[in-house]
Formats: C-alpha cells, sequence, structure tokens
DNA sequence: TCACTATCCATGACATGTCATCTATTGAGA
DNA sequence: TCTCAATAGATGACATGTCATGGATAGTGA
C-alpha cells in the first residue's frame, strides 16, 4: 500500500471517526452533523440566505441543499420564503428557537473541540496538516466553502489564504491538471 | 473559526473530493468506492474471508457489512457460502469475474494515485501528515483496519506502526480519554 | 443435558451525499 | 414582445453509513 493510499484511507478513516464523535455530541440536540453544519452557517450570517448561499458555505456541499435545509424546517428551526424581488429564490433565517439551538450546538461543539485539542499530536503537525490539507481542497467547491466562511468570522485571519480565481464554468471544478 | 474547527472540515472536504475522484475513477468499471475497497481487500486475502473478516479489514467499517458485499455478489464479482464447520459464518471469495475486476480496479486505482501524487505538495509534508493521522486514528476500528491491511501486504513497513493494545469489549472503541 | 451467553449475519429505518431530471422564474438579446 | 438561455429549487433514484433489532448457530459452564 503507498503513501497515497494510505493517506486516503487516513482521510476516510479519520473522517469517518470525527463524523461519528460529533454525532455523539450533537444528538442530543436533536441535530446531525450535517444539520449542524447549516445552523453553523446561518448562525454567523447576516442576514437572510439563499439555498443557494447556504449550499456555498458547506463543506457537504451539494449546490443546493434542499432537503437537509427542509428538515431544519419541519423542525421549526429555520423559516423560509420565496423572495418578492426574484421567485426563484427561497430566503431562510433562523428561528427564535433555532438560534438556541444554533447556539447550544456551538457550545458543544466549541467542547468537543477543546476535547480534541487535547488529544491530537502536539508539536508544529497540526499547522503542517491544515496547511496540506487547504492546499489540495483550495480548488474544489467545499475548499472555496470552507475559506468562506473563514472570511466572514474572522476577515483577518482568511486574508493569507483566499485564492483568487473563480470557480471555471458550470458544475464542478476540474481537478488540477499538474504542476 | 479555530484550527482543530478548521481541521475537521478540512478533513470532511478531503475526503468528499477524494471520494468523488475516486467514484468517476471506478465508475467504468461499474464499481463504487466502498464495493473498490471490498474487492482490494479480497484481491490481497490468502483465504477465503467471512463477513466479519471482511467487515475488519474495511476502513469504510460497518462490523458486518452484508449489504455491500451482498451487492458485489449479486454481481458474480463474489461467491459466498455458509462455512460448514460454523454455520453462522459465511466464507466468501472472488470469483474469476471478480479477480478480473479487482485487478482492473487495482491498476485505475494506481494511475489515480500515481495522478494525485503528482500534484500533491512537494517535500516532507506528506510524511508528517500521514503519522499525524495515522496517530488520531490508531484506536479507532478504522483505524485498526488500516493496519491490518497494511501488515498483510507488507509486514516489514508495517512493523513500525502496528498498535499494541487489542479493541476492549464489545461495541465501537471508547474515545481516548486525554494525554 | 440444558440454560444462558456470545457470535454471525440479515434486515429495518433513517440520514445524507451523488447524479439526474423537471418545473418555475428571471435575464438577455433580437 | 417573444424566444431562448440561465438560475433556483424540488424531487426521483440509488449508494452507503449508522444504529438498532432479530433469527440462527455455536460455545460455555453447571
Amino acid at each position: 500500500m503507498d503513501v497515497v493510499e494510505e493517506l486516503r484511507y487516513l482521510v476516510l478513516a479519520a473522517q469517518r471517526e470525527g463524523a461519528r464523535a460529533l454525532a455523539d455530541v450533537l444528538r442530543p440536540l436533536g441535530l446531525t452533523p450535517a444539520q449542524g453544519e447549516v445552523l453553523a452557517v446561518m448562525r454567523t450570517a447576516d442576514a437572510a440566505l439563499s439555498l443557494r448561499e447556504i449550499g456555498e458555505r458547506l463543506v457537504c456541499e451539494t449546490g443546493s441543499p434542499s432537503r437537509l435545509v427542509t428538515s431544519l424546517v419541519a423542525a421549526g428551526l429555520i423559516d423560509g420564503a420565496r423572495d418578492p424581488a426574484d421567485g426563484r429564490v427561497t430566503r431562510l433565517s433562523l428561528t427564535a428557537a433555532g438560534r438556541q439551538v444554533a447556539a447550544r450546538a456551538h457550545a458543544a461543539e466549541q467542547d468537543f473541540h477543546r476535547g480534541l485539542a487535547a488529544v491530537l499530536p502536539e508539536g508544529d503537525a497540526l499547522d503542517v496538516v491544515v496547511g496540506f490539507l487547504r492546499e489540495i481542497v483550495a480548488a474544489s467547491p467545499s475548499g472555496r466553502a470552507l475559506s468562506r466562511r473563514r472570511a466572514e468570522v474572522e476577515p483577518a485571519a482568511a486574508a493569507g489564504a483566499v485564492d483568487g480565481p473563480a470557480e471555471p464554468g458550470p458544475g464542478r471544478s476540474p481537478r488540477r491538471a499538474g504542476r
């Protein structure tokens, strides 16, 4: 098993274990990790967002996360209505209950991250890993979603990492051709 | 967004993009990434494996990946029969067609890994990332599955990374309590 | 021999990501 | 004004991971 193949499986394993752990943390709030991410995006938004705008900020990117958001509307955590200025667009925002659940989810995730920080390997490795992963996802929709999110909550910190070119053409961005 | 939270999203993003790219590679062979992993495990097995034994070697670990394997049986790539020595156990092995598809999937994945290697960031970062991820998944079922796989295909290389303790008790292993 | 526990596997139900198709609405240009 | 293209969102179908339950079989110890 060469090192690139192992990397692929390690990323899958890390994602799996992390998702499972996060699911345990969010379950008492009646949320799944994907729903938690939607609430995190909306919690930090200055204004109502369209489905498309939410999709652009989710790492679990689906372009237009209709069903995921609908589940939160059904749970009473999000309100949505068609935009009178553009009948194609639905504007979504947190309800009062949604703001409360989003705040509790945020607190629970912060606890989770502190616990994770305590057991991650020490030293500079974390920075190397984060830099490495930022680079390999930079050109992808989910990488850009993450950059966008970071720019919105901490503009200065994100300034060094914003990637220039817009996504070319429709659909998924092409994979990098080579160096 | 603190660095641990970003790490979590970056791992998710890297996994997503990688899964999508791998799905593109395997689709012409009529395989999904999860099915490809099952064939990879069986391709390197010396003997017929039980469902449980397959599950222990999969990073997409489910304990007993009944439905995933059933889809490969239905596709004619795997044969299975109850073990006469132990009626609880189903023994599974690749069919002739399965061996052929597994070989082609392996070749396709090797090409994919070479392409990935060409675009990954250069220098020592890859080794740091692999070491870091190995450490954080070491105690989990999927981390042990990966160690097991590496030990089976390259015993010497894996010797330095084999983790000592067996999984305690039934069910998922507990998360590390702290340092 | 028997009762109980453990193991293996199948299946139900749900969440969600992916790919595709479709409807409704808006924008652009002739 | 009208046609065509683009956009936004909904929905269908499928794959698969997760959590749980249940049936069949084997192991253990009294």
